[in-house]
RNA sequence: GCGCCUGUAGCUCAGUUGGAUAGAGCAACGGACUUCUAAUCCGUGUGCCAGGGGUUCGACUCCCUUCAGGCGCACCA
């Protein structure tokens, strides 16, 4: 499309010796109000290497640039150059650019010939799927969606957690109270009543804690006994967390977890120690990482066998070797932060220099209003739960203003989900939240069913059109203020995509999807859009096909469904 | 103790790599459906941007410091 900052810093670069264009282009702003302009050029910067105040330049600027059929508008306030684009001029740029890209407008191929891992979701074998895993999840699957859009090749992972001394605890508690017909009947819930227990048991008897890790040992050395039970456990688990991800319509291009990466450990600590770079300490093997202002990272245990961050060694070189990333991203809680520096700063110290690829994504912890989530403690909110609560009350909702609507079931999960989903990923990722009800469960204001709302008028307009075309659209028709605002938004789509990509960030796109929605709304409101001149009704179903297209898009890379009624 | 993160309207949060009068939603009150779905739209805000210093033509934004809350720091993940 064409780019209106680069259309004027260009003809101002003609005019300013002093800087060149790209500098002029970083510096273009988007005024705050409308009234002052599209694009703002602040002369502050200038003012002092040409040693004049930013008024004069300003207006001196203006005064050379002034006549260019481009702008409606060029003016000096307060030290600003402000520009006005041609109303018709920009409703023709944006529209025809949407109505011709269609569902890919927005995207890019910066992408191209690129692969990017992404981890993410990454829950623990044989515990609850609860709220706190919604995060990592959506926002793995949105970072997916925007990373595929914008032509990468990517991978998702779900990094599960299948392995570890956790699965020791689970197989002594199993050992000591559980049986096969009751994990056969309850699944999931057994085995959290086994590790609860466990916990509980612990605490009064801490030889368990031997046990548990001897197991692990066990496990770890190939033991056939802990091996079944723990193939057993990781199956029951997965058909449980599958019916979630269907729910939330999330999928994944591998499930290697850390298990999968068990056989790869020695070759890691092989190389570990013939690079030098580990020290026993207290009998297990550390690295020191003191140099780098961080406390020592533990590699094994006393008893040999390993940790966290030896698998997650073992994972990266893999990804490497397999898939030879350009980027490997882990959305992981912000509580691992120091893990994950760890783990960076020993694949540096190994010497590859690709560890300067390793993002971690991190974000915020939910709690609950009686405290943090607890598996052990019982403390826990199930997300099926939730998301089966937010599918019953959008039931209700259809069946109070939309009762005759077609697939119900269909609509009500589409909407339900999506506010769940929406309520995940409006915030900026790395802020705490406090889970409650009423917010995930709202439909009113700026949530999911908000956006959709506005995509389903959109598509009941299209199709009342009929077969009116949007072929020979007068734009002069579209240069009100409402439709204008819209049409600036639109405009916006692609950077708020790539800013989304930068900043690794999909509550950008929420933002941008609610305030697009609410252009509309306000648009919808005002302005008849199927009326009797055909020329006025063309004009307007043409920006009508084109929220729609954007808002879908939009939906699309938050992991939200648009349905066309509701 | 050391380190990281957060602190903006009653509540939940935005705030465009330092820029022109700090914005939304919720809640409250008052308006708008014989017309394309009112899950909508419009109106009503006295905010020491946690406090204090500093840098700058200009600071919610950068630096220092204090306070409050959260998280992490050796054999869990």
């Amino acid at each position: 499309m064409v780019d209106f900052k680069k259309m004027i810093s260009n003809i101002l670069a003609q005019e300013i010796g002093v800087i060149g264009e790209e500098e002029i282009y970083n510096i273009i702003e988007i005024p705050k109000h409308t009234e002052m302009g599209d694009f703002a050029f602040p002369c502050f910067k200038l003012s002092r290497l040409l040693r004049k105040s930013p008024n004069m330049i300003a207006e001196e600027l203006k005064e050379k640039i002034k006549c260019n059929e481009l702008f409606e508008a060029v003016s000096a306030v307060s030290g600003y150059l402000n520009f006005t684009i041609n109303k018709q001029f920009y409703a023709k740029t944006v529209i025809n650019e949407v109505l011709e890209k269609k569902e890919l407008f927005g995207a890019t191929d910066i992408g191209k010939g690129r692969t990017v891992i992404i981890e993410y979701s990454s829950v623990n074998i044989a515990r609850a799927f609860h709220m706190g895993h919604i995060r990592s999840t959506m926002i793995g699957n949105s970072l997916y969606k925007i990373y595929k859009f914008l032509n990468y090749n990517v991978i998702g992972i779900n990094h599960l957690g299948d392995y570890g001394t956790q699965f020791g605890k689970l197989i002594t508690a199993y050992k000591l109270w559980g049986n096969k017909k009751d994990i056969e009947e309850r699944g999931v819930d057994e085995l959290l009543r086994l590790y609860v227990k466990y916990h509980d048991e612990a605490e009064k008897n801490p030889l368990l804690d031997d046990e548990a890790r001897s197991w692990f040992t066990k496990l770890e050395n190939g033991n056939e006994e802990a091996y079944e039970i723990w193939k057993w456990f990781r199956e029951i688990s997965l058909i449980e967390f599958e019916r979630v991800y269907r729910l939330l319509g999330v999928s994944f291009d591998s499930y290697a977890g850390e298990s999968f990466y068990s056989d790869k450990m020695p070759a890691v600590l092989k190389e570990l120690r013939e690079k030098n770079i580990l020290t026993k300490s207290d009998g297990a093997e550390i690295v020191d990482l003191s140099e780098y202002g961080m406390p020592p990272a533990i590699v094994t245990k006393r008893d040999g066998s390993t940790l966290y961050v030896t698998r997650d060694i073992a994972a990266a070189k893999y990804r490497k070797d397999t898939y030879s990333f350009y980027k490997n991203i882990y959305v992981v809680g912000s509580p691992q932060k120091l893990h994950f520096q760890q783990l960076f700063k020993i694949l540096e110290i190994m010497g590859y220099d690709w560890a300067n690829d390793l993002v971690h994504v991190d974000f915020g912890t939910v709690s609950l209003e009686e405290g943090s989530l607890s598996t052990r403690k019982g403390r826990v909110v199930f997300l099926e739960d939730v998301l089966l609560k937010a599918i019953e009350m959008a039931k209700n909702i259809i069946e109070e203003k939309n009762p005759t609507l077609e697939n119900k079931e269909l609509v009500a999960k589409q909407v339900g989900v999506g506010a769940v989903v929406f309520q995940e990923l409006f915030n900026n990722r790395i802020k705490d939240y406090t889970f409650s009800w009423s917010k995930s469960l709202a439909f009113d204001g700026e949530t999911g069913p908000y956006v959709q709302y506005a995509h389903a008028r959109c598509c009941s307009i299209i199709e009342k059109a009929g077969d009116i075309d949007i072929y020979d659209v007068d734009y002069s028709l579209l240069t009100d203020s409402s439709s204008m605002e819209i049409i600036k938004k639109l405009y916006q789509f692609a950077d708020i995509v790539i800013d989304a990509h930068d900043k690794y960030e999909p509550s950008l796109i929420t933002r941008y999807v609610t305030q697009l929605a609410h252009c509309f709304n306000k648009f919808y409101h005002d302005n008849p859009i199927l009326t009797n001149d055909l020329s006025l009704t063309k004009a307007r179903l043409a920006l009508v096909y084109a929220v729609k297209y954007t808002l879908k898009n939009g939906l699309n890379l938050i992991g939200i469904e648009a349905p066309e009624r509701m």
